[in-house]
RNA sequence: GGACGCGUAGCUCAGUGGUAGAGCACUGUGUUGACAUCGCAGGGGUCGCAGGUUCAAUCCCUGCCGCGUCCA
């Protein structure tokens, strides 16, 4: 029997549990067509968010919907080493229990103690996934450092490198002074700080002047300690200003350096004095002034810890100082040797590492790059003659302008967690890459070879991740069959990250592209649309939110509120609502099987002859349908919306009601028994097409319905089989219409509802006559009405079609309140009339407009006419 | 500065070239042994503003205002 109380979390874990042990989640299906999809992998060090709840519910929808259908449905699933994150957590970790640190342990026993960390708290999220219901192919977890998963890292790393597309070079990178390791361009977020705009002196040397008679040259900065680092002033090459001094000049105070006044186009005569000071090693616009007048020379003035470090003109009392110490004190210096024209203050950007919230410094340094330009070619025109696809299709544009804009990608990180890069060198700088050392010294001959201490990006090895963890680089049957995936899904933040570096390599190494489909979805933000975010505190536990409404709830919610194009604002009280929607379908299910309905033995639908029985069989076929659309075109929201109204406002508000006196003692037999294996194969398939979004509940009634195979791998709606039956359908809709207002009036005139009238009709057709005897127990039930002796008097009157039901009402009528009711009504059919009266007076309207539109409203004018003259009528005789 | 998105009921959001919808909230009410996590009935919107196209615009076009995001 089914319990009372809905109790979500009695059955959620059990039914996973089940779930997993027997192998449902990757049924063996050798002929079936295959559908996969390749999780974003989770950071290891992850706990699941709300976001990662909503990506990975829309995933498990897809997954199950597919598998319904017969697909031999693939979810592979792993999760990330996430280099700079891990590190950090173990790090912080080693930090509270007062152990040694990172470099006081070694490489080596770090590595180590990562791996152990991992081992005891890797598997977080991979069990919050389970309890959000995720259906994974868990017998094929893997991770981006696993053996398989090296070898593919390896093998890249090589034949980029072979390919050229892959080198080594010394340039400026965003270097983390605090994490001392070179970032990405994506990892590099520019925020607006209050800073200062200082004005500095540079006096020109040898006695020079400019034609306004100043014997020194103004230059402006954000960063006035990077002075010590200057190696010229550049300035316009047409700028009369400086003109005559350019080839000369200044002598750059505190360093006591002669530095030369340059022409380039980089100094802008319309901004400030129009000379700028050029630090080639700490400004990346001012290497491209380097680059392009090599003679002067760069100096670095910073080390890894972005210090003041030794350099020609540096004073001894700087070295060692922080950068924000040096600057005050140049500043202070300047100032003593009154150098400084006025310091203005002003909102500067400036640019911030996303994972250790410190300013990043431009540093040059070694590094390995990849020529993404190059990758980008392909991975651009895949997009554009479509083979793969985003939806929604707006993001494509922003995908577009990063690859065609798309810099050299720094994937070398001075980090000890992740793939170490396959390079060595000889003592006097040669380089050999392999895949072993083995064969690096092969290639070295007999000089002695130290390893590259670098680990990759860690986004090198997500960008495999599709292949990588179908067996590649083996040629495995997983591979031919999964590869391309058939839909990712991810956030649009992620596009370049992730996205569009899978797209590159992908195109690449497999010859085509990783998935044809790319959805994204928006951010969750919270019930305001803030960003949630942990310093805000606005962060809602999923795990949290599971345990109060359910995971079927959370999920739906989710479902529901993903709308193309449009973040989330998660609010509690629509969570609420569909725990509600739960509830509301175990009662229904509690109906059916105290009134001898269960599980169905078919998908077909079974015979019937009752409208009632052959009405919900169409509306199940209508909203499958309506699914099955919803999934083509990727409306999550519609799915919800659909299945939702098929369940609440159909077959429990109506059908379940209209059956009842079908079910009830001395009923016939034969239409009972029809009524029971209808209402029973319609449960069943809301079942089935509710399964994909709550298929906790889900499969527990499916189960407690019948004993029979499980429902995650039941069979979807066989809508093809199913005819349509348009006269049912006009049938119940007109009982339904009937009902409704019949309730309406009584309300209206504040008859109460426990009061049961007797009823006559007017100006009924034989149809509708028909009608009202064949649903007579229903009317009596539902409307509270039946047929009987019509005084005159007071009477309500509903005009319903072309009939007019009278109900007398006695003195219990509300004459004044009967008569606004039916006012009402006229009021709004006259207004209706008329308007249409007036479009179809329009000759415009008459002759331009479609046909069937001009046809629709002759008939909804001619509706609306008798309805009028109905009321009319209704009103005339209440005098 | 460039690009994109969004302004529809009190709130959160769907939607359509031809009478504007849902959930929540709100009001009134409780007859039927699935369900008060519910039922029934109801109120509430010149669809941001201004032009244009059209027989007809909330929907298409242009401009403006407001909000947001990404890139520089």
């Amino acid at each position: 029997m089914i319990d009372k109380i809905f109790d979500p979390a009695s059955f959620e874990q059990r039914w996973y549990a089940h779930w997993e042990q027997n192998a449902r989640f990757r049924p063996s299906r050798p002929d079936a067509k295959p559908f996969t999809i390749v999780i974003p992998p989770p950071n290891v060090t992850g706990s699941l968010h709300i976001g990662h709840a909503l990506d990975n519910t829309l995933q498990d929808l897809l997954i199950r919907w597919h598998r319904l259908n017969g697909r031999d449905a693939r979810w592979v699933v792993g999760t990330d080493h996430a280099g700079i994150a891990t590190q950090m957590v173990v790090e912080r970790q080693l930090a509270e229990s007062q152990q040694p640190g990172r470099s006081a342990m070694g490489r080596e026993a770090f590595v180590e103690k990562v791996w152990e960390w991992k081992a005891e708290s890797g598997g977080t999220i991979t069990g919050q996934l389970r309890r959000l219901g995720a259906s994974c192919d868990w017998e094929n977890e893997r991770f981006t450092m696993d053996d398989g998963f090296n070898q593919a890292v390896l093998k890249v790393f090589v034949e980029l490198y072979n390919q050229k597309l892959l080198y080594r070079d010394k340039r400026l990178v965003n270097w983390d002074p605090k994490l001392k390791t070179a970032i990405s361009d994506l990892e590099v977020e520019t925020r607006e700080v209050a800073g200062s705009f200082t004005h500095i002196r540079y006096p020109l040397a040898d006695g020079a002047r400019l034609p306004n008679g100043a014997d020194h040259i103004i230059v402006a900065t954000t960063r006035p300690e990077t002075m010590l680092g200057d190696t010229a002033v550049a300035v316009g090459a047409d700028d009369p200003r400086y003109a005559s001094v350019i080839g000369k000049h200044v002598l750059l105070p505190i360093t006591g350096r002669r530095i030369p006044i340059i022409a380039d186009e980089h100094a802008d005569p319309e901004l400030g004095s129009g000379a700028v000071k050029i630090t080639p090693a700490h400004d990346f616009n001012d290497w491209q002034v380097y680059e392009r007048n090599k003679a002067i020379g760069w100096i670095n003035i910073l080390d890894a810890e972005a210090r003041i470090c030794a350099a020609d003109g540096v004073p001894a009392d700087y070295v060692g100082l922080a950068r924000e110490d040096a600057r005050k004190k140049v500043v202070a210096d300047l100032e003593a040797l009154e150098l400084i024209e006025r310091i203005e203050q002003k909102t500067i950007q400036m640019p911030y590492g996303d994972r250790s919230g410190v300013v990043i410094e431009p540093w040059l340094t070694d590094q390995w790059y990849v020529n993404a330009a190059e990758l980008a070619k392909d991975a651009l025109s895949a997009v554009h003659d479509g083979r793969t696809q985003f939806v929604p299709k707006t993001w494509e544009k922003t995908y577009f302008n990063w690859m065609e804009n798309i810099q050299p990608w720094c994937v070398s990180r001075q980090l000890w967690w992740g793939h170490r890069i396959p390079a060595w060198y000889t003592p006097d700088g040669s380089v050999f890459v392999a895949e072993t050392e083995a064969k690096a010294q092969a290639q070295a001959g007999d000089a002695v070879l130290t390893r590259d201490e670098d680990v990759l990006d860690t986004w090198f090895s997500s960008a495999l991740w599709p292949f990588g963890t179908l067996g590649w680089p083996e040629q495995t049957p997983d591979l031919a069959r999964h590869y391309p995936g058939d839909v990712l899904v991810t956030g649009f933040d992620i596009i370049f990250f992730w996205v569009a570096r899978m797209m590159m390599q992908g195109l690449h190494f497999m010859d085509d592209v990783p998935f044809r489909t790319v959805y994204c979805h928006g951010l969750v933000r919270d019930a305001k649309g803030q960003k949630m975010s942990k310093s805000k505190g606005n962060t809602v536990d999923p795990l949290v939110l599971i345990d109060q409404y359910g995971a079927d709830a959370l999920r739906f919610t989710l479902t529901a509120m993903e709308t193309q194009g449009r973040d989330i604002k998660l609010s509690e009280s629509r969570i609420e609502g569909y725990r509600n929607f739960a509830t509301k379908l175990w009662n229904a299910a509690r109906f059916a099987q105290s009134n001898g309905i269960g599980g169905s033995a078919s998908p077909m639908p079974p015979a019937a002859s009752q409208p009632v029985n052959r009405w919900i069989i169409g509306e199940v076929r209508a909203t499958a349908r309506a699914l099955e659309q919803a999934i083509a075109d990727f409306r999550f929201d519609a799915y919800a919306d659909a299945i939702y109204k098929l369940v609440w406002s159909r077959f429990c508000d109506w059908y379940l009601e209209l059956i009842k006196p079908l079910l009830s003692e001395g009923a016939d037999q034969a239409i009972a028994a029809e009524t029971r294996a209808v209402a029973g194969w319609a449960l069943d398939q809301i079942l089935v097409m509710l399964h994909p979004v709550m298929p906790f509940l889900t499969e527990e009634l499916w189960h407690r319905l019948a004993e029979r195979d499980d429902l995650i791998l039941a069979q979807w709606v066989a809508t093809d089989a199913i005819p349509e039956d348009a006269a049912a359908s006009a049938d119940i809709d007109w009982l339904i219409g009937l009902i409704s207002e019949v309730r309406s009036a009584r309300t209206e005139v504040n008859v109460p509802p426990s009061a049961k009238l007797a009823y006559a009709v007017e100006g009924a057709s034989t149809e509708t006559q028909a009608r009202l005897a064949a649903n007579a127990a229903v009317i009596e039930r539902m409307a509270r009405i039946l047929p009987g002796e019509v005084a005159e008097g007071g009477r309500l009157q509903v005009v319903h079609g072309e009939a007019t039901i009278l109900i007398p009402i006695g003195d219990v009528v509300d004459l004044a309140a009967e008569k606004a009711r039916l006012d009402k009504a006229l009021t709004a059919a006259i207004k209706e009339r008329d308007a249409l009266a007036g479009r179809l007076g329009n000759p415009g309207f008459t002759e331009k407009a479609k046909p069937e539109a001009v046809e629709k409203a002759r008939e909804d004018h001619a509706a609306r006419n008798a309805e009028a003259e109905r009321l009319a009528a209704a009103l005339s005789r209440l005098g």
